[in-house]
RNA sequence: CGCGGGGUGGAGCAGCCCGGUAGCUCGUCAGGCUCAUAACCUGAAGGUCACAGGUUCAAAUCCUGUCCCCGCAC
């Protein structure tokens, strides 16, 4: 088939990899323009035009692609389909609907669970048992088209959001071929999303990242893990009056009493609200991510100790 | 040129400000000890102190440049 494919993080790339693979003629490439980001401010091209460029394919970056012009010219691309993939854009009506057969998307959550920007970091934050990816025909609405194709994934105890996100951006490629070869052949049935379980998995801010210790040991444990390994979540424990600002990338929880933040013994248990986490990997400023034992290691954290 | 921290035996760090034989914790190897513990004891191996210049009688340490890693901000 002849298709756009429009994506921009590190998620997307095993997907347009497939499509590729697959033997699709991709006609265009769309992606979020490089912007100044990271350390130095230095221009970066996103994973998608990176991944693009390097594999022959010219990468187009409009600002808005609600552009007239922008639009025009998708159009005239003469497309079979659209695929979207965390592109980081509201698409307008007119380019969801110039490709003959449709734009589809694929998305990393159950849905209607975890609509919107952060359905990875979401699912593990909430404590759900299962997540999943599928691929939806897109509609008007955020993340609201019927669901064409649809592969469940259980979260385990250890998961992170960084560890989820490497197992559900394979499994998601490889739906894509073949919901486009079943929208080819005319026999894919699309199922519209319940009504029912809609959430909607907001972008995370750095209000979030911070621990707060007051909150129970499961919630702890869910946000560290949640928001692992990207941003982050930090607490802060002092030395020689500085406060060091550490963040912690895994957790488990484990029994244990004290008051909320308390070190309780030498490898990094600590007390929360109800219950306790132990710590399994960290990171303090300008360090790189340690497991725990390389961690303590270098800066050892006493029990008895109170982080904030 | 956004601000800042870091690169020292296999891992994690100290030493740097105030140049003078490279140290600690862990691991590894050998031996010993124990009912037992991430146990303990004895000994050993293992390092061009990121790289390149410079200053100096002498540089991990001071100066200049380069590469790489990380935190914040974005």
């Amino acid at each position: 088939m002849r298709l756009a494919f429009l994506g921009t993080p590190d998620f997307a790339v095993p997907a347009l990899a497939e499509l590729i693979a697959a033997g699709h003629e991709i006609a265009a490439v769309y992606s979020q323009p490089p912007a100044p980001r990271g350390r130095g401010q230095a221009l970066r091209p996103s994973p998608v035009q990176a991944f693009a460029e390097a594999n022959g394919l010219v990468a187009r970056t409009p600002a808005s692609m609600r552009d007239p012009a922008e639009i025009e010219a998708f159009a005239a691309l003469d497309l079979d389909a659209a695929v979207v993939v965390a592109f980081g854009q509201i698409l307008p009506a007119a380019v969801l609907q110039a490709p003959r057969l449709g734009a589809f998307n694929l998305h990393a959550s159950l849905l209607p669970r975890w609509r919107g920007a952060a359905p990875i970091q979401r699912a593990i934050m909430a404590g759900d048992a299962v997540t999943g990816v599928q691929v939806m025909r897109m509609t008007e609405g955020l993340d609201e088209g019927p669901i064409l194709l649809s592969e469940t994934v259980r979260i385990d105890a250890l998961e992170t959001a960084g560890s989820l996100h490497d197992r559900l951006a394979p499994i998601g490629a490889h739906l894509l071929p073949r919901a486009l070869a079943a929208i080819e052949r005319g026999g894919m049935v699309e199922t519209p999303q319940s009504e029912d379980g809609v959430t909607y998995a907001r972008k995370i801010r750095p209000k979030e990242t911070r621990i707060d210790w007051e909150k129970s040991a499961r919630r702890v444990d869910r946000r560290i893990r949640g928001l692992s390994p990207a941003p982050g979540a930090w607490f802060e424990c002092r030395v020689d009056g500085r406060a060091i600002r550490i963040k912690a990338l895994l957790s488990i929880v484990e029994d244990g009493e004290g008051e909320p933040g308390e070190v309780l013994d030498e490898r990094l248990l600590i007390a929360c609200g109800d219950g306790a986490v132990r710590i399994l990997r960290a990171q303090r400023e300008g360090r790189s991510v340690q497991s725990a034992d390389d961690f303590l290691r270098g800066f050892p954290v006493s029990p008895g100790v109170r982080l904030g």
